[in-house]
RNA sequence: GGUGCCAUAGCCAAGUGGUAAGGCAGAAGUCUGCAAAACUUCUAUGCCCCAGUUCAAAUCUGGGUGGCACCU
């Protein structure tokens, strides 16, 4: 019973829908420390266009995860799992509940699914000679190639997606496995007992509207002087994918007015958001709150521990935990 | 007031007699090691309006409306 009331509590969905706010409110009321599930808040630095917390906004909680790697360095699901199963465990050592929030899926299902991912790295010299080759002979010749070795995955990659083609063929050639095998062994481990929340809008101008004005609020933050000193450098990898800085581009290049450029960045975070839902809501476990059904903050905190704790209260103790 | 040019989706835009390209935006999705990425699918019964010519009109003719340019 004990460890059954360390069970894990997920604060998803997209961006600016108030995940950071919940998460906080839930770790003042459960006495919980956040963990992040965000591809980019990881890193160090951007802190403005990644919309990392503030000391303000975390109220005393806890936050791990965030600005824990540099921006050089290339990151990966997989380096992201270890890091959060650690950061759990420290949670519920010290006798802690766990709350995870964030908005990148793919980390969030590899997590919580307990994805046995692959022990090899990639292998950048054979992606360099697949992506040579595909540019020689084209991405069909690679597609064909894979459907030899793999044709269950050949039918679920499009051509045009290069990237995904040349991972499983990567998978094959490290491995000895086909990606297809590969995925069906990866569920060797039983899902994570969690509480899934997924934050939303019925009304989507509500989000929207939400987002519009949080770059503006990231451009009075200082977002311009932030985004300048970050595209001079030419090092980051996956950082450099971050919604906030390549939009801003064209207008330091002066290639595009401000306005412009804010435009777009406003719109590529539209995008983003939807693709997140997408992503959260089809799962099932998926509890859903709607933030334009509360009135305030509080409302919608009390709604979510009344979730949290049906959920509870549904689950009979001793069938869950892992550890 | 006159003359000329133009009018195709929310935006840009191709199409000069044979049954509406493409891009952007939008919507719906996919996702097992770059995921704030990458990729897929869908989206004009109709081309400013009216009349006419024709088997057939976004395309030709006349008129109207609106915009732009130049002239007075």
């Amino acid at each position: 019973m004990a460890a059954f009331d360390k069970k894990l509590i997920a604060v998803l969905g997209p961006t600016a829908s108030g995940k950071t706010a919940l998460a906080v409110a839930l770790c003042e009321r459960l006495g919980g420390e956040a963990i992040s599930c965000d591809s980019m808040q990881i890193y160090q630095g951007m802190d403005i266009a990644t919309a990392k917390p503030t000391a303000d906004e975390m109220r005393g909680i806890p936050h791990h995860l965030i600005g824990v790697i540099p921006p050089a360095e290339p990151f990966s699901v997989a380096k992201y799992c270890a890091l959060a199963q650690e950061a759990i465990a420290d949670v519920r050592a010290r006798d802690r509940r766990p709350v995870l929030v964030g908005g990148t899926g793919q980390y969030y299902t590899a997590l919580v699914d307990q994805l046995t991912l692959l022990p090899s790295e990639a292998d950048p010299a054979y992606r360099a000679y697949l992506q040579q080759r595909a540019a020689a002979e084209g991405a069909q010749t690679l597609l064909d190639e894979l459907r030899e070795i793999d044709p269950e995955a050949e039918e679920t990659i499009h051509v045009n997606n290069l990237g995904r083609i040349i991972r499983a063929l990567e998978i094959y050639h490290t491995t000895g496995l086909t990606k297809s095998e590969q995925n069906r062994r990866s569920h060797a481990a039983p899902p994570l007992p969690v509480t899934a929340l997924c934050l939303d809008a019925r009304d989507r101008a509500v989000l929207y509207d939400r987002i519009d004005r949080r770059v503006d609020a990231m451009l009075e933050a200082g977002l311009l002087e932030e985004a300048r000193a970050f595209l001079l450098r030419p090092d980051a990898a996956t950082a450099a994918q971050a919604i906030g800085y390549k939009e801003l581009s064209p207008y330091f290049s002066g290639e595009a007015p401000l306005e412009v450029c804010i435009d777009r960045l406003k719109q590529q975070t539209r995008r983003y958001a939807k693709r997140q839902r997408t992503w959260f809501l089809r799962d099932e476990r998926m509890h859903v709150l709607y933030i334009d059904d509360y009135g305030d903050a509080q409302a919608l905190a009390d709604a979510a521990m009344e979730i949290v704790a049906a959920d509870s209260a549904a689950q009979p103790e001793g069938n869950t935990e892992n550890g």
